[in-house]
DNA sequence: AGCAATCGGAACGAATCAGTCCGATTGGAA
DNA sequence: TTCCAATCGGACTGATTCGTTCCGATTGCT
């Protein structure tokens, strides 16, 4: 349950592309300068950002790349995907592939899905203007969540 | 943004142990038999969960292992944590640990608590009694993260 | 006291990930 | 119009982590 390197240095990235928001074309390098990523990792991660449709690319001289959607629409979970591919826990998420063993039988199986859905919707309710307010809370959340985490322990 | 093989088995094995609830004790061999996962990677689980504290283990002839707790006291952010370590998204959660660069200048630690709470909250909301309940609703979550995974349909 | 069955930890192999490099494409300047 | 320079895009290599398997230590029953 941890997030990859590259994922995390993606949302990095974009908040970085976000403070120069529409303005400029801002190119790998400036960016790569400004947030301490190896230069070469940046690109990657430019280049993966782009085909997601997150960042709009210029080539040549000048060029550079540019958010795609306002700050407010682009999600953690749009990022996080657009890096590490779907998000889903277990590979008996998808439907399409069969790999499970037990299949029919798995107790589990069907619940898989609210799970997933949970913790992408975490990610989804966080967007990159949530990452420019204040620190303490992010709040675009319902509270209902609040207590689940605050003193962690699930009670029956 | 995926769980892990042993952790993804941990939640089956689990389960699968929450069925023999407290009435008898069940070793090692017989779970890898119900759930079909290779029986040393049981052991190996088996072993973890007890140290976590999840299962309470009896050695010797007709020994085995039992669920430490009731089943609805137990969160999947338990079995999660107690499989893989605790959840965190970023190194940079750890406050003990300084491995990032620009720890001052990051513009997105001071959020990543929060979000690292909130996936670690949809996970500590589900607990092993929910596991047995009907498909459909596992929930203790709000409706708007049902959008968000609609599409994948559980089969019962 | 002996035996059998169990948990616990250590070593090996495989897969994935992070990082780096080079080629293809594009825009501007002469 | 031609050349050049700077950029994105994809492919390769090395390292870390994960998953699996095996063997030893411990414990309860006979």
């Amino acid at each position: 349950m941890r997030l990859s390197s590259l994922a995390d240095y993606a949302v990095v990235m974009m908040s970085a592309a976000a403070r120069h928001c529409g303005r400029a074309k801002v190119n790998a390098t400036t960016l790569a300068a400004e947030t301490g990523i190896p230069l070469p990792t940046a690109q990657k991660l430019v280049s993966r950002l782009s085909t997601a449709g997150l960042l709009e690319s210029s080539r040549g001289t000048g060029g550079g790349v540019r958010l795609a959607r306002p700050p407010a629409s682009i999600s953690l979970a749009d990022i996080v995907e657009a890096v590490e591919g779907p998000i889903q826990m277990t590979t008996c998420v998808d439907n399409e592939r069969h790999e499970c063993a037990l299949e029919g039988a798995c107790q589990v199986r069907p619940h898989m899905g609210v799970v997933n859905g949970a913790v992408r919707g975490a990610l989804a309710a966080v967007s990159l203007a949530d990452l420019s307010r204040a620190p303490a809370k992010a709040g675009a959340q319902s509270p209902d969540w609040t207590p689940a985490f605050a003193g962690e322990q699930v009670s029956a």
